[in-house]
RNA sequence: GGAUGGGUGGCCGAGUGGUUUAAGGCAGCGGUCUUGAAAACCGCCGUGCGUGUAAGCGUACCGUGAGUUCGAAUCUCACCUCAUCCGCCA
């Protein structure tokens, strides 16, 4: 959410970061209502100061025993002047919440113009795409000649775009996340959280998730929705708060299940497990003051880049054009992993600093140290790493001539000591 | 699902129609005292919006939304939510 005083006093500089998301210039037309809005809240103000005069004067007159008769007219007079101005201020004010909530967020000056993904820029690599000595087949491939990754099963019991895994392949995507957890809450200092996987609807406000993003998640009969991430719960413990500065910065990771709707990606990923209506995902989320966002975005990125690197994964930086950019991100990092059956660089995690825009929304707040200011927090949010997708790398970058899969050493203790993942 | 009782500032908590300008306490901030700290004492101390160069002034907010009234934290209605008990249940 955008802060309408920023906008009064820089309507250029609003405009501008409007034209970079692609959208028209519309800072004139937020300051006609917003003028409208204030002279109809002023004029309202004075009149109710007339009303608590005259209340507060038939109170201490009707105490004496005097005729109040005249005032009480005066003041019932001024109650139907005021509906109307009430009404106008309220309408203006809804109209301009209207517009601004629909606005995506500014974008840091560093991410490039372009359309789409096609324009992002790749910031560092680490690790190398390398020649398996044979040609590398697929994870869906590999998967059900194991006889342990099944989408006819899962096409039964639920539709497309679902996945059931057995034995140890089962065993890897559960190993794969306990190894996250761990990583994130003993070395980076993220706090372990079991969070709702329904949400509200003010929940999901909060993050920036509605009201123009509905169609991209599951609702449920009762009004409430499926998380697509856990960065809307997790983000959301702070909502309405407002913090002791002393309290930041505050960091959380939880293992979800995520749901999502894929509303509009008809077509793409079809095969396989990589796109999927539910898939697990280890979620990082920072609350932190203004002051270090940007500190932190980096630390949240190198977070997630040890989990590929401790799994022998080659990967590589994006960062993000303002065609890909999301709604609420000022600035995303992609990691994207190399998949050696597809040939590909895959998204596998993606890391936001989202600044001031859905702390904005859900009005989560810090006071400075020394209790004089009270300001909004940044809230940063990544992915630590996606675990269908981690499940997905292994098993193409460790697969073996003969179709089994080596495990990663790291893995190997959540694993029962388990080296190799071949057909029974 | 049924019954009952609640929701007041960062926290606790008083307040059943009119000097409430929401008491009091805790926490916090500043100060006095002290070598320093603690204690004690003194002062400050909710959020948003409007207005103003500013100091300030005004206004709204007591779970949310409507309503009654000249005037609502207080009365009415609906909803949300929490607690406890009963029922069901992993």
């Amino acid at each position: 959410m955008h802060d309408i005083r920023a906008i009064r006093a820089d309507a250029a500089a609003f405009d501008a970061a409007l034209v970079r998301r692609g959208l028209p210039s519309i800072s004139a037309d937020i300051l006609t209502r917003d003028g409208e809005r204030r002279t109809a809240q002023t004029a309202l103000q004075e009149k109710q100061a007339r009303r608590n005069a005259l209340a507060k004067e038939i109170g201490q007159g009707k105490r004496k025993g005097e005729d109040t008769a005249s005032l009480e007219a005066e003041a019932t007079a001024l109650r139907g002047e005021m509906e109307g101005l009430e009404k106008r201020a309220a309408d203006l004010d809804a109209a301009i919440k209207a517009i601004l909530e629909a606005l995506p967020n500014t974008l840091d000056p560093e991410v490039p113009d372009g359309p789409d993904e096609t324009a992002n820029v790749e910031l560092s690599r680490q690790g190398e795409p390398r020649d398996l000595g044979f040609e590398p087949k697929q994870h869906f491939e590999l998967g059900e000649a194991l006889g342990m990754m099944d989408f006819a099963t899962a096409s039964k019991l639920a539709g497309a775009r679902f996945t059931v895994l057995r034995g140890p392949l089962a065993r890897l995507e559960r190993a794969l996340g306990q190894f996250m957890l761990d990583l994130h809450t003993e070395r980076h200092g993220y706090a372990e959280t079991i969070v709702p996987s329904l949400i509200n609807a003010a929940t999901a406000y909060g993050t920036g998730n509605l009201p123009k993003f509905e169609e991209d998640l599951f609702k449920t009969t009762d009004g409430r929705y499926l998380i697509p991430t856990a960065e809307i719960p997790l983000t959301n413990t702070v909502a309405g708060d407002i913090l002791n500065e002393k309290q930041l910065p505050i960091r959380l990771t939880a293992l979800t299940d995520c749901y999502r709707s894929e509303a509009g990606s008809a077509g793409r990923d079809t095969r396989g497990m990589l796109r999927q209506h539910q898939f697990r995902k280890v979620e990082l989320v920072s609350i932190v003051h203004p002051d270090q966002s940007v500190d932190e975005h980096e630390r949240m990125t190198r977070c997630a880049e040890t989990v590929l690197g401790m799994l022998g994964l080659p990967f590589r930086r994006m960062l993000l054009s303002s065609g890909d950019t999301g709604f609420s991100a000022a600035r995303t990092h992609d990691l994207e992993v190399w998949l050696p059956g597809q040939q590909m660089w895959r998204e596998i995690s993606s890391c936001s600093n989202t600044r001031d825009f859905q702390a904005r929304r859900m009005n989560a707040r810090f006071r400075s140290a020394d209790g004089k200011t009270v300001a909004h927090v940044h809230t940063l949010n990544g992915s630590g790493v996606a675990v269908g997708r981690a499940l997905i790398a292994v098993m193409e970058n460790h697969q073996q001539a003969d179709g089994s899969i080596l495990i990663p050493d790291v893995l190997r203790p959540y694993m029962g000591g388990l080296e190799r993942i071949a057909a029974a």
